[in-house]
RNA sequence: GGAGAGGUGGCCGAGUGGUCGAAGGCGCAGCACUGGAAAUGCUGUAUAGGGGCAACUCUAUCGAGGGUUCGAAUCCCUCCCUCUCCGCCA
């Protein structure tokens, strides 16, 4: 959410900097309703000063000894009456220009940092380096050929379970996943990471706060019943962790390393994807998240996004950084580097990370403040997968394939899934 | 799901209609004392929005929303949450 002073004071600014995003507004309307709900606050302040005046002036006289039902008493009462009934006028009012006016805030998405490049989308996106040497052989299979011979899912049965765009993980599959899972989080652990496991269920008020809603409803599963949504990351719930809170500036950054599940509805992505584990309803991911001290949250979001390159790195999987320019930023961010690992049975990147830094962006939303010397200010949130774990287990099947159908596993993970390779011939059952 | 208790400042805890934004304590910060520290003493210490160069001041907030009243932390209603006991359950 952005500053309402900056909609009163100067919406130029705001309208400049979103039209680097593609989108243009004219923020007039908004900074109208803006100063009419502070013209309204400020009359309301005035009436309630001159109520609890009256008040105390009762309070008072009585105190003193005057006869409650003495004309003066009666005369102060009645000045009391007038204006409680107009306070409630202007209250009411007040009250429905400023919910109209937070509605509108939560639907701006962020402003793009002045380092993000600017550029209308995917196309203009700039690659800044790459790390590992790509597979290019010809005839190298993608993912879900390889784990066919292996077993290692299934998604014509999950449809039979769910929906389409499930998956079953068997055998080495399943121990693959939990290995991965685990071989994360434990790396994060590692470089100080507070290992975080949170509900997959969250109210509204989570998903309004880390900028979910109120303009993706549509991605997102709902429990109808009980004002409940399936997290679509769990950036959600951690960011809603600290909601309300002023931390502690020594407790600053905090950073956190999420396991859950996450889901998402993928409306609009009908017919892309659709074999394998690329894109799907549920899927699994570790993630990391700072909160930081606004004025080390540049620094921040170089950490967030080399933590995650980690494990990419420790699992021997080849990718390249991006940085996001400014139309393929998400609502939230301010700026973002995606990582995309090379998949060599479709000898191409996908993402498999998005490091986002955004700024007080979610901090205002959902009131997360820290207090120094200087007074109290929001924090910055930032966030990366690290990694989205069903990409992960498609970038290693495709890395490791070997023609006789096996699949070598990264030495660092061997320790963690027990096996050196998948072999064809293990059992099935 | 049934019965009961309760939600007050960073924390504990007082407050049942009138200078209560809220006693007291703890914690924290500054100052004094000390060679240094502990102990002690003094002072300060919520958030948000408005006005003022500033000192300061106005408004709101005692789980949330509504009501009664000139006036509500205090009374009434609704909702949410927490705890205890019982039932059920992985």
């Amino acid at each position: 959410m952005l500053d309402q002073r900056i909609v009163r004071e100067s919406p130029n600014l705001i309208a400049q900097e979103l039209k680097r995003r593609g989108i243009e507004v004219d923020l007039t309307p908004l900074q109208l309703i803006a100063q009419n709900q502070q013209s309204l606050e400020d009359q309301l302040n005035k009436l309630q000063a001159e109520g609890n005046r009256i008040g105390k002036e009762v309070g008072k006289r009585i105190g003193q000894g005057t006869d409650p039902n003495a004309k003066e008493i009666i005369d102060l009462r009645a000045e009391g009456n007038l204006i409680k009934q107009k306070v409630a006028d202007i209250d009411a009012e007040e009250k429905k220009v400023a919910a109209n006016l937070r509605e509108r805030l939560l639907s701006l998405p962020n402003l793009p940092s002045k380092e993000c490049p600017n550029g209308r989308g995917e196309s203009e996106n700039i690659e800044i380096r790459r790390w590992g040497t790509p597979r290019r052989e010809k005839h190298l299979k993608e993912h879900w050929e390889i784990a066919e011979n292996l077993y290692l899912f299934d998604t014509e049965r999950s449809a039979r379970i769910a929906q389409s765009r499930f998956v079953t993980l068997f055998n080495m599959g399943a121990k693959l996943e939990r290995s991965l899972i685990n071989f994360m989080l434990d790396l994060h652990r590692s470089k100080g990471y507070t290992e975080v496991l949170p509900p997959v269920l969250v109210n509204t008020s989570s998903l309004t706060g880390s900028g979910q809603l109120p303009k993706f409803a549509e991605e997102s599963f709902r429990c109808v019943d009980d004002d409940l949504w399936l997290t679509p990351t769990a950036e959600v719930p951690v960011t809603s962790l600290h909601r309300d809170e002023i931390i502690p500036v020594n407790d600053l950054p905090i950073r956190y390393a999420a396991y859950s599940p996450c889901f998402r509805r993928e409306a609009g992505s009908y017919g892309r994807d659709t074999r394998g584990l690329i894109r799907l309803h549920q899927f699994n991911k570790v993630e990391l998240y700072w909160f930081s001290h606004p004025e080390e949250s540049q620094n921040a979001h170089i950490q967030i996004t080399a933590d995650a390159e980690s494990v990419l790195q420790a699992l021997e999987l080849p990718y390249r950084v991006i940085d996001l320019c400014t139309g393929d930023l998400g609502f939230s961010a301010s700026r973002t580097f995606d990582l995309e690992v090379w998949l060599p049975g479709a000898q191409t990147f996908r993402e498999i990370s998005s490091c986002s830094i955004c700024g007080d962006f979610q901090a205002r939303r959902s009131s997360i403040r820290t207090k120094d010397t200087n007074g109290t200010k929001l924090v910055h949130t930032l966030n990366g997968s690290g990694l989205a774990v069903g990409r992960t287990m498609a970038a290693l099947l495709e890395t490791g394939q070997q023609s006789d159908g096996s699949v070598v596993i990264p030495k660092a993970l061997v320790p963690y899934f027990g096996h050196e390779s998948i072999q064809p011939e293990l059992p099935t059952q």
